[in-house]
DNA sequence: GTGAAAGCGCTAACAA
DNA sequence: TTGTTAGCGCTTTCAC
């Protein structure tokens, strides 16, 4: 059940059934033709473990998340896929599976073992252990998300994030802007969310805005999060800001339903401006300033896949935003 | 920068080293040491494709999905990953990517290549040829979701879920009651959307109620589609149901929003039952029917991986449903 | 407790 | 255009 069965059969020898099936030129075509058949016939499944053996080359690249339920992480993630699916690599996901998810054997076990040609980290900063291991299998490398020392980088520029949506509020009057982040997974590291929030300072100091610590809250970086951090940062009657800048969107649609559900007012009481361009923020009419992670999952791909042929590794700029004004944000009272 | 080279370096054998590195219990504790301590000093990093083709084992399971941003598909998946990872396996993600996929291609390409011990099909239903092809490869195979014709299933029972949804309605004096489904994907093959209507449509039936074609709406499956389908079927001020089934959280979220915006209060003018137990439904308090994905992904994985070690597969029953009331239900007024 | 040798299924020079 | 000959890096009898 083997390339070996089909020479057999066919009288032919190994060589020339391997080229027919990978379809080299220098095949007969009706050679071709009957290697095809004979292998239908027999059923033959191809064993990438043998062809990566000989070759070295695994046809897949893994993609490393930090947690897997998300929605960056899925449209990224979908991206990747699809551009690996056209090139006709598999994709290994590696699932760091959040803080309990055990990441150093998770990095050890699975990452390191030649299974992939390459690699897309997607929102993570490695530490120096966690570098140096991965260097030792000398695959091409990227990140999706924050930039990583000493790895090249697709994503946005988190700084133009945060001063689009700020100087967008500004332009509506508002000088009482409140900040909604997190730190999306406890100790897996992940830059964005420092990126973000920093932005968001040095926007507001630019814009000659005052930061009020106790409108700094944290959204968890999900729905829940931004629900429960929108209750709490509405429930002062008075000494409420009059906008909110919400590091993603999912934390901006809690905030939504908080808003809501205190009774205040969306755009009239409250601005809200979200990040990301989730697709239900789209259908609720949620202002954000919208990026693609699918086309950045796309360009990391491109990326790897080059740098595995040899290709020089395309530099990119970073990746486009787009500030999306929609129902949610108005002028200030 | 393989095995032999920490042969060399110890003045063992390759043999030794192999068996050393994976523990076994014929070596001497200072040799395992020993090698270990090379190992790690040289850097090396071990070949899976080596030890897959000396073995026959991958040591990875492939996961198949239609589509991969779906609530469901992600939460199986993670599912999935957990118990693999648990146990030291690799996932394979193979993504049909929806109608536009190039199925077939997919399907051929990749799953057939003995990269992957096993296969989980998340919600699929194959037809005959892709039956066919997945059995050249003798790989233990489970579907996830509706029950595939020759394979192995985990998942609710859908019948059940929606006497459910149906009963807790009709509990509530409700009799117009619309449905709203889809077809999760065109062209996706995907079992389960009939099955929740026919399990609406037997419900009805079985309390008495008559189903309105009218009132039977296509939601596909995803939340704009139930905004859309929603604000359809509010449209009409008179001869509105005083209730709907959706079978998935997703549209009926989606129809909360359709409902919010036509000024249709919930539950007092319209009830809402969703399926799933999506967390954001959880949060804005939609009443549904819940099921856990993520341990129907866990049993799966189980499933296969006991098979691929050569255990029986455990029969399983079909996964646990639970209709938790919240607030998009009440009485009909 | 360790070693020698064969082989997993394929690819890749090098010949013919 | 096709065949021959070596491996790719590891596991696995079978000896010692």
């Amino acid at each position: 059940m083997g390339i070996q069965e089909i020479a057999s059969v066919t009288g032919l020898s190994k060589s020339t059934v391997s080229r027919a099936l990978r379809g080299l030129p220098s095949v007969a075509g009706p050679t071709i033709d009957q290697v095809r058949r004979v292998a239908d016939e027999l059923g033959y499944v191809p064993s990438s473990a043998a062809a990566g053996l000989a070759t070295g080359r695994q046809r897949a690249v893994g993609v490393v998340v930090p947690v897997i339920d998300r929605w960056f992480y899925v449209k990224a993630l979908g991206g990747v896929d699809a551009e690996l699916r056209a090139a006709g690599h598999d994709l290994v996901l590696y699932n760091l599976g959040g803080p309990g998810g055990d990441r150093d054997r998770a990095f050890r076990r699975s990452m390191l073992r030649h299974r992939v040609d390459a690699l897309v980290l997607l929102s993570l900063v490695l530490d120096e252990t966690e570098r140096a291991e991965l260097e030792l299998t000398r695959h091409p490398m990227i990140v999706i998300g924050g930039p990583a020392p000493g790895l090249r980088n697709v994503g946005v520029d988190d700084a133009v994030v945060s001063r689009l949506a700020v100087q967008h509020l500004v332009r509506l009057g508002h000088r009482a802007i409140a900040y909604m982040g997190g730190q999306d997974e406890d100790g897996m590291n992940v830059a964005v969310p420092y990126l973000r929030h920093d932005g968001f300072v040095d926007a507001m100091a630019a814009v000659g805005c005052a930061v009020r610590t106790a409108w700094m809250v944290n959204g968890r970086f999900s729905f829940d999060g931004g629900v429960a951090a929108g209750t709490e940062l509405l429930a002062a009657e008075s000494d409420r800001p009059t906008a909110v800048f919400c590091a993603s969107d999912e934390m901006a649609l809690g905030l939504l339903v908080a808003a809501h559900r205190a009774g205040v007012r969306v755009p009239e009481d409250l601005s809200v401006i979200g990040v990301d361009g989730h697709e239900y923020g789209a259908t609720v009419g949620l202002t954000t300033v919208a990026q693609d992670p699918e086309a950045q999952g796309r360009t990391a791909a491109r990326a790897v896949l080059a740098e595995v042929e040899g290709h020089a590794p395309e530099p990119a700029g970073p990746a486009a935003v787009e500030l999306v004004v929609r129902g949610t944000t108005g002028p200030v009272r």
